[in-house]
RNA sequence: GCGGAUGUGGCGUAAUUGGUAGCCGCGUCAGACUUAGGAUCUGAUGCCGAGAGGCGUGGGGGUUCGAGUCCCUUCAUCCGCACCA
């Protein structure tokens, strides 16, 4: 009998339950440490291996830094928010919150049988009321804003409304929809509602009509980054563009910002890009055309404004307002058609025919302001209305997609642009554009002999002066969609009255949830909520019907941890002003492009506001992998692809006797690949790719008389060999490793380490199924060094000798150095490598095992704490000091060179580790071993490197 | 197309950051204890070679006394974005 982990790891779960001993609270004489993991959505599944590496590699980091004397903050919590339950309503009639709590429980059920360390006090769910009312606080203040380009930063509302009964628009640089002028007088002549639109023009957060990704599945407005390939992100279920009434966040403000926070924060440098591409800014110009025989022109947006004498045409996006009044009577039917059927087709639809060109003439001409001529203005979808100006001017010959248009149509094409080290050519023979931003200008000019970075400077500063354009940035950031027409989510804490939308009073939050009989929409189309009993204020005025997104409530949490009991304030400034800002995030890369962009804006806002003392969240970040599954797989013989296989060759074996349905064939039998189909098969009846027919037999009713063709082992033993492939880990495959299984089977500690040991924590990698016994007999490896052969406990309090601390001392250092990279596989191995070494020594000294004990206490917490107690002490393992990195681990007085001649390694030379380079040089080339390679060669050159190698050149 | 990574034994990986490539583990092989082993323990295990030795970090080139690590080039795989003017 040997180390019992059931009964050891239930113990220390209760104790440290029973003990409070994760609880935290402020403690001043202490520095702090805020390390969080991404909050889980609870689904249905429950959780698999993939699920807790993350939290695993945070909870060990968490509990180092606790023994390193750190108070650290480490909560969890539900985002409890999502889809799936509200689907599962809809179909059962199931309140979305009772499928939540369910699912709440189990996680926390399977969280708890890991060993984390989290202060469940300060758990939140996104659902709760005294939660969600702080997401309606920070909408309302959202709501109450506006963005001042000037200070850079969100201000009151009611600011703004002074300064235009001041001063009207004059002076105003804020981010808005569209800009507008207007002076003090004219404000206030308006009508309290004309007042209200135009304040909506500003708010941070806004409603308007706008163009939504609309999911007719689900029910709803997706976000931009919740559809991908024109299918919703959650579901896969297809997306069409449509107009509708819809609140927004005016992130767009903030992009700037958003942007060169980047740089102040210790993110991976891929998931900077990511959002550095997400934000897309891009320098240019914005141009005027005139439009020829029109009294308008036309605003186009460029970043290449060198290129301008190589406009040959204009294009406008389908959705463009000006098209009606440009269009050629001529043109008018032809326009139309193609607007209609532009506008209809589908996301997918487009982004499957990117490739494909298509367009119309308006029969209207754009005059270049510099050469007077006249230029076609052509209607197109691969101009989009959402970006810049929704309008181009066409350089064919410097732009690939408008070089593809121009050649389609047989417009003209002009080189303004010459290749570096080229003559100009005739751009109508070229088979592609040039679009690179190098070369020299030609045919331009004034801008003749430049080089193009030159040109695009001259350019602007040209039609600023001219008064016909200016530079401009762009972004391609979007605001974001912030309503859903779904039942589960936050309430709006807003009302409607004259048509315009008004806050709740702060003092009437939180807005809960209603009770409504069914969660789908009204059979007027309106969201669920319109179906809740009085659904208004107390004045009477109807409320918001729509609910908030599923980031709404993801996008704070981390502050709300700090001070998740206050009712009073979102965060007290106390707690805020120690905390500060989460200094470990460890979660999925996949949400680069949402909830971490959500989350710094959200933060900046409140930044502004004053709540909060730091301008960036997460401090910094670690994206761990995702664990894939190994999927396993049988093939069954296809009757007849064998036939044919074999038409003219002996058949291996009659398929008609053996029966033809299910019959399998073993991986490596000859030709097995070109008759037989693979079939997943559950991975927890192969062992070792090798098949267990009979639990085959049993586990599917039409699989039961299956019959198999083996191959053979190396003693000649008939066996079924199974194929496999590196699958993403899910039901249908057949390939889920369940934790609780492993836990039942080998208890947490050893999952813990074996997830660690796995490989880097930034790496996907698939679950190996065999590894994990290797991390289970170095556990109980580790038990046997503190028992003797009886199982007893048993300890010696004689001085450790030199060898057995080197050990520790290595390990001390390695595991000091590695965990800082955030590398836990290699700290693992050292594990293993100390253990094994002090297997060895036969060491059972106390010197020793007590701080090692301390040390793997964040790896395998509950074998620690039980080894703590056995050692006789009466407190928590968890509240030890991590033991002082000794320096001298290196205990010898000697070190040993590797002496290389040449380059080439010939033979070690053990010398006292005090002598200086000099004296190292002299002993080497003296040493009777150098004095035999060297020879009647003559030395050149002698290289030192001190505690490392000696290099000895001769020729 | 643009951007970000990554390429090391049969497999997962390591390499003190330019200094003896392959630590640790899996798998495999051999041995021990066994009626037995999907148990436990011990040893071996990059490749070629009987051996001495040779070859080896995707390929090619370079810098260096010395390169998995730095530079150039090329190939392959993965991920993200994508008609963004």
């Amino acid at each position: 009998m040997d180390y019992n982990f059931n009964e050891v790891e239930k113990k220390w779960q209760e104790y440290w339950r029973n003990n409070n001993i994760y609880k935290v609270d402020i403690d001043k004489n202490k520095p702090k440490f805020y390390i969080l993991d991404m909050f889980p959505y609870p689904s249905g599944a429950g959780l698999h291996v993939g699920h807790p590496l993350g939290y695993i590699a945070s909870d060990i980091y968490a509990r180092y830094k606790r023994l390193k004397g750190f108070n650290v903050l480490h909560p969890m919590g539900y985002d409890a928010y999502g889809l799936p339950a509200e689907q599962y309503a809809i179909q059962t009639g199931t309140h979305p919150a009772i499928t939540t709590e369910k699912n709440i429980n189990r996680y926390r059920e399977q969280l708890d049988k890991i060993g984390f360390c989290y202060d469940w006090d300060r758990e939140v769910r996104t659902s709760d009321p005294g939660y969600y009312k702080w997401t309606q606080w920070t909408f309302i203040q959202l709501f109450n804003s506006y963005y001042c380009n000037q200070t850079k930063k969100a201000q009151p509302i009611a600011e703004l409304v002074k300064r235009f009964e001041s001063q009207g628009t004059e002076g105003l640089d804020a981010a808005c929809s569209t800009p507008l002028t207007f002076t003090a007088e004219e404000w206030k002549a308006k009508s309290e509602k004309e007042q209200q639109e135009i304040l909506m023009n500003y708010r941070l957060a806004y409603l308007a009509d706008t163009m939504v990704n609309w999911c007719p599945e689900l029910g709803t407005v997706l976000a931009n980054d919740e559809v991908a390939d024109g299918l919703s992100v959650r579901g896969g279920h297809p997306v069409v563009r449509k107009t509708m009434k819809q609140w927004l966040l005016r992130i767009t403000a903030y992009a700037e910002r958003l942007l060169e926070g980047l740089e102040t924060i210790d993110w991976s440098e891929s998931i900077k890009e990511v959002q550095r591409n997400w934000i897309g800014k891009s320098m240019g110009a914005s141009l005027l055309f005139d439009i020829a025989d029109k009294d308008i022109n036309i605003e186009v947006f460029t970043t290449r404004a060198d290129t301008l004498f190589g406009a040959s045409f204009m294009v406008l996006a389908p959705e463009h307002e000006i098209i009606s009044t440009i269009v050629s009577d001529e043109q008018r039917a032809a326009v139309e058609e193609y607007v209609t059927w532009a506008k209809n087709r589908s996301e997918r639809e487009r982004m499957a025919e990117v490739k494909k060109v298509s367009g119309v003439f308006t029969g209207a001409y754009g005059i270049n302001p510099f050469t007077g001529a006249r230029i076609p203005i052509w209607v197109a979808d691969y101009v989009l209305m959402g970006y810049g100006t929704g309008a181009i001017m066409a350089v064919p010959a410097h732009d690939s997609r408008d070089f593809a248009f121009a050649r389609h149509f047989n417009l003209p094409i002009t080189q303004v642009v010459a290749k570096p080290g080229e003559e100009p050519s005739d751009a109508s023979q070229w088979t592609e554009s040039f679009d690179a931003k190098e070369g020299v200008m030609v045919n331009s000019e004034f801008l003749n002999g430049l080089t193009v970075k030159e040109a695009i400077a001259t350019m602007i500063a040209k039609v600023e002066e001219m008064g016909i354009g200016k530079g401009k940035t762009n972004y391609r950031l979007r605001d974001a969609i912030f309503s859903r027409q779904r039942y589960w989510g936050e309430p709006f804490p807003m009302y409607y009255k004259d048509g315009m939308p008004y806050a709740l009073d702060e003092s009437k939050l939180p807005l809960e949830l209603p009770s409504i009989d069914a969660y789908k929409p009204t059979e007027t189309g309106e969201p669920p909520l319109a179906r809740a009993k009085n659904w208004a204020t107390e004045e009477g005025y109807k409320l918001e019907t729509n609910t908030m997104p599923g980031f709404a409530g993801s996008s704070a949490y981390y502050l709300r941890y700090m001070d998740p009991q206050n009712n009073n304030e979102f965060i007290s400034k106390e707690a805020n002003n120690y905390w500060e800002q989460v200094d470990l995030y460890i979660g999925g890369a996949e949400h680069g492009t949402g909830h971490l962009i959500y989350s710094r804006f959200w933060n900046k806002f409140l930044f502004d506001l004053g709540v909060i003392c730091k301008d960036e969240p997460f401090k910094k970040m670690i994206n761990q992998g995702m664990i894939q599954g190994r999927t396993s797989f049988v093939y069954r013989v296809n009757v007849q692809k064998y036939k044919e296989y074999f038409a003219n060759k002996e058949m291996p074996f009659d398929v008609e006797t053996l029966g033809t349905s299910n019959l399998f064939v073993s991986k490596n039998i000859e030709g097995r690949e070109f008759y037989s189909d693979p079939i997943r098969v559950d991975i927890s009846m192969v062992h070792n790719d090798i098949l267990d027919t009979e639990e085959f037999n049993q586990w599917r009713d039409d699989l039961k008389d299956s019959k198999f063709i083996f191959e053979q082992d190396k003693e000649g033993n008939p066996i079924y060999v199974c194929g496999w492939e590196v699958e993403k880990m899910s039901k249908s495959k057949f390939n889920v490793q369940n934790p609780d299984d492993l836990v039942a089977k080998y208890g947490a500690d050893t999952l813990r380490l074996y997830e660690m040991f796995l490989g880097p924590l930034e790496q996907s990698k698939p679950w190996d199924t065999q590894g994990i016994e290797g991390v289970y007999r170095f556990i109980r490896k580790f038990w046997r060094l503190y028992t003797d052969e009886n199982n007893e406990f048993s300890f010696s309090d004689e001085p450790a000798t030199k060898e057995e601390l080197k050990s520790l001392h290595k390990l001390i250092k390695k595991e000091e150095d590695d965990i800082e990279r955030i590398s836990f596989n290699t700290v693992v191995s050292a594990f293993m490598i100390c253990v094994n070494e002090l297997t060895d020594l036969k060491c059972n000294k106390r010197e020793i095992l007590e701080p090692l004990a301390i040390m793997v206490s964040p790896y395998a917490p509950h074998l620690a704490e039980e080894l703590w107690h056995q050692m006789g002490h009466d407190d928590s393992v968890v509240m030890q000091k991590f033991p002082e990195f000794v320096e001298s681990y290196v205990v010898e007085n000697n070190f040993t060179y590797p002496v290389s001649i040449n380059g080439k390694k010939r033979f070690d030379l053990e010398l006292p580790i005090t002598l200086s380079p000099a004296e190292i040089e002299k002993a080497a080339l003296e040493s009777a071993e150098a004095v035999k390679w060297i020879a009647d060669k003559s030395v050149k050159k002698v290289i030192v490197v001190p505690k490392k190698i000696i290099n000895i050149v001769v020729g």
